[in-house]
DNA sequence: GCCAACGTTGGC
DNA sequence: GCCAACGTTGGC
């Protein structure tokens, strides 16, 4: 099976895509979705060796930054079951977790940073789901073409 | 800080 | 199963 592209949103506060490359393997373990369309997209679609838009929401400027290479996905939240987490959930089992994680590695930086008003200025990109009013879900998916697009505007190819 | 859009909860 | 109330997201 040939590579997904996904959009993924994090809060640069919280870490930014720079932050990401001086993590420990340029490594970010996502947890805490408690949405259960993003959870079936992480559970059952996402895979190991997918790429995604690392983009940065709320916040000053909102858009694209970089590339990051899912390593791992679709394994239990491990938070879900640490009482000590924000993230607990009392009514999630062991042995039908609830709640979905997955991995990115930082991959490659934009040379330059797709804005969310350079998304929608984009004709071609009408479609995607990021500049969709009310489009809230914080893993979304990404068609082929909308890649080829995004990385031609941050001036890459992949 | 505002608020529109959306998801979830819970009473009935 | 309906729907009002509430909480969250996230752009502006």
């Amino acid at each position: 099976m040939t590579a997904q592209y996904w959009l993924v949103k994090c809060e640069p506060h919280e870490c930014s895509f720079d932050e990401l490359k001086t993590r420990e393997k340029r490594t970010g373990y996502w947890r805490g979705v408690r949405n259960y369309q993003a959870r079936n997209l992480i559970r059952d679609q996402m895979a190991k060796g997918d790429l995604a838009f690392f983009y940065h929401s709320n916040c000053d400027e909102p858009g694209v930054a970089g590339i990051a290479e899912i390593v791992a996905a679709g394994y239990p939240d491990p938070s879900q079951f640490d009482k000590s987490d924000r993230y607990y959930d009392e009514k999630s089992r062991a042995e039908d977790p609830r709640w979905y994680s997955f991995d990115v590695k930082w991959k490659k930086k934009l040379k330059s940073f797709v804005s969310l008003t350079d998304l929608k200025a984009n004709t071609k990109l009408e479609e995607m789901k990021v500049v969709q009013k009310g489009q809230r879900l914080s893993i979304q998916p990404v068609s082929a073409a909308e890649w080829k697009q995004v990385c031609k505007m941050g001036g890459i190819t992949e």
